[in-house]
DNA sequence: CGCGGGTTTGATGATGCTCAAGCCCGGTGG
DNA sequence: CCACCGGGCTTGAGCATCATCAAACCCGCG
């Protein structure tokens, strides 16, 4: 056996630790510089995780046990409300983090539910490993900080783009500040995130309807 | 001249230092037990500011210096859209934290307003105060991580509810959840808060127009 | 081929906005 | 002390936007 076929074999059997982590610490080092040994202790704390198509990762009433980084695929988290009717908190391509970070923290059961919109490929952290991989690279506080923050700015300036915004116009904003999403994202589904019905977002992509 | 004599004379030179804290520490201690020991290192982080009705505590385009505990009175923030249109994005009662987090973390310029709409008594902490004293009261991460959680959460609620409920059940559930608000806050900026015109919140507070 | 999910299209109605006028009340100056 | 002013709240009429319900359509898949 040669050995480019051995190397085939053991990447055959466990093909995740190889592979997956690419992303993740180039994403890392855009905002904080770490070091190959400080990417290696990184890489011991995460769980590679692949999920199909429509599997849950969390579902409404269980604890939120991890936060995912997600190296392919995509994920999203919703509501479900009242009326029985979905409505999307956040989609999560490649490069992005998804959890729901209130139920992860006190781990009280969560309100929100996260599934694969297509097959995925994860990187999960659960709190201990998140804990000790801050002591042990301590560098690290300082990105989950960033994207604590990140994340409170996106979600206020939907807010406020929900409250002033005509459906329209937080369309094209969607498209703009999400290149790309038309492609990968069902249409019903970026009706939910922007708060519209399918059929208002269907008229509203249609020029015939557009105003003079 | 005794002990208490002299503490007395302090205290009467540095009048704020005497009465200025209690609501502070009390709520810090609804969360987080900390010795009275503990309190007066706290203290002597943040510094006591008053600001009358109307003045501004952060303009737009200014970078957020201080993270404002209110004492007494009350602050408002809020963005300004292309349109003109004001958009309150938190009130803030006694008792509750308020500062533009992003700005203030950053040091970048603010996009939001922040004005004190009663006569107020606040107690400020820059952020190089802030990091001591979470050097000195490591306790204390711990109170403002629950802080920046319920932050997120309320804001999430709040984009929830702005997406799937009406006008009458976001007024509803705003005075549900923040009672009192009504006798302290003018409608057009409880308006402002809810994303609806001044008209509409009159209208829905009227039970003439009440449906069958 | 037929089924089913997702999208489109149409008709209708409710909700909330705009513009405009009137009202109430507290504050100011004569 | 009163008249006047102005800001905030109310009321009204008309209109734009968007939801609802229903039907048709499109297309991939078993």
């Amino acid at each position: 056996m040669k050995i480019a076929e051995a190397l085939q074999l053991f990447l055959w059997l466990i093909p995740d630790a190889l592979y997956m982590f690419e992303l993740l610490l180039q994403k890392i080092n855009e905002k904080v510089p770490i070091t190959p040994e400080e990417s290696a202790v990184c890489k011991t704390f995460f769980i590679p995780k692949k999920l199909r198509k429509k599997q849950y990762l969390l579902q409404e009433g269980d604890v939120c046990k991890y936060v995912a980084f997600v190296e392919k695929g995509m994920l999203r988290s919703y509501t479900v409300d009242d009326k029985g009717t979905e409505h999307i908190m956040q989609f999560a391509f490649e490069g992005w983090w998804l959890s729901d970070q209130f139920s992860f923290l006190t781990a009280e059961p969560s309100v929100y539910n996260i599934d694969a919109l297509e097959d995925c490929e994860l990187l999960l952290l659960t709190k201990p490993a998140e804990e000790e991989m801050l002591v042990r690279v301590p560098k690290l506080e300082r990105y989950f900080r960033l994207l604590l923050q990140n994340s409170l700015i996106a979600i206020q300036r939907r807010l406020v783009s929900s409250l002033s915004h005509t459906a329209e116009e937080k369309y094209r904003q969607l498209l703009a500040s999400c290149p790309g999403i038309a492609q990968r994202v069902p249409q019903h589904m970026m009706a939910s995130y922007l708060g519209i019905t399918p059929e208002t977002l269907s008229r509203l992509r249609n020029p015939k309807n557009r105003k003079v």
